[in-house]
DNA sequence: AAGTTTAGATTACAAGTGTAAACAGTAAAA
DNA sequence: TTTTACTGTTTACACTTGTAATCTAAACTT
């Protein structure tokens, strides 16, 4: 059962995910091996990681003779998607564009991502408003101080 | 003197910081007159708050009679950035695409918003890569099990 | 069978957060 | 001038996070 969950995953934890997603289904040795030397974690570290997120229910174990084979209770795209909400809801709705730019100009883009882009933008723009409404709390940003 | 600082700022604190941006210089009555009931806190919370921003700086103070004026020691924009970069290095470069095709989808975005960003993708176009380098730690995402 | 390795569980502990009450000093009001 | 109100400071406390050592039970070696 796939949870969009509201649980969230520490810095720390996210690489522990990482390891997961990208193997879909790993022993703690597996991810102690991957990770120990790369982030410079003890072992005992990495054994707290994989149990937080267990007890978060982010990871799902299976018993295999005396050890477990953990695998990813939600997806990455669905928890980068939560990223991205909890980021633009830290932004009035006008700055979203602007927010976006950064990202654009700060992330590495193949031609045929920026294509893909393009298209998504495209597309959006059909549907689109002339001006995007701020819905901000009365003076937590600007658009309130001229009404 | 803006830094660009590596501090961070809570989620809590970051409402703080939208009012102190939005109206560039405040008193903390201001603050608390205008998230006390938005946000469902105490007085004592957001003085709390308040002063944990000007310990780490991110607040400046002038003193004003009996009172102190609060301005932003960061900008909205770079915190963002940093935020931006935050999230991109979560995932591996080939997905940043994805990352970013994410936040499109759930942006309010205007006509003219997605107008400047198209523009901003033709022009990263010019120099793109036809394919954009992973460089994750082997294991930790799904380019390295081919190889 | 006894010893050793190993996987997971328990315990630890400091720093950061969310949330707030209590306190102290000064300015304003009576 | 005494009282009141308000601003900033101190203290509080539970939960999360980063970081790890230790313990325990089972499995593998010899």
């Amino acid at each position: 059962m796939q949870t969009t969950a509201p649980v969230t995953i520490s810095e720390a934890e996210w690489e522990i995910m990482r390891v997961v997603w990208a193997n879909v289904s790993v022993t703690s040795r597996e991810v102690i091996d991957i990770l120990e030397d790369k982030m410079g974690w003890k072992e005992s570290t990495i054994k707290t990681l994989i149990g937080r997120l267990v007890d978060k229910e982010v990871l799902e174990t299976k018993k295999e003779g005396r050890k477990f084979i953990y695998t990813a209770n939600i997806n990455e795209a669905d928890t980068v998607k939560s990223y991205s909400e909890d980021i633009l809801s830290r932004v009035c709705n006008k700055h979203n564009g602007l927010v976006i730019s950064h990202f654009i100009k700060e992330a590495q883009l193949s031609t045929s991502d920026i294509e893909e882009l393009i298209k998504i933008l495209e597309e959006k723009s059909l549907s689109a408003p002339e001006v995007v409404p701020c819905d901000c709390v009365p003076g937590q940003c600007e658009c309130h101080l001229v009404n």
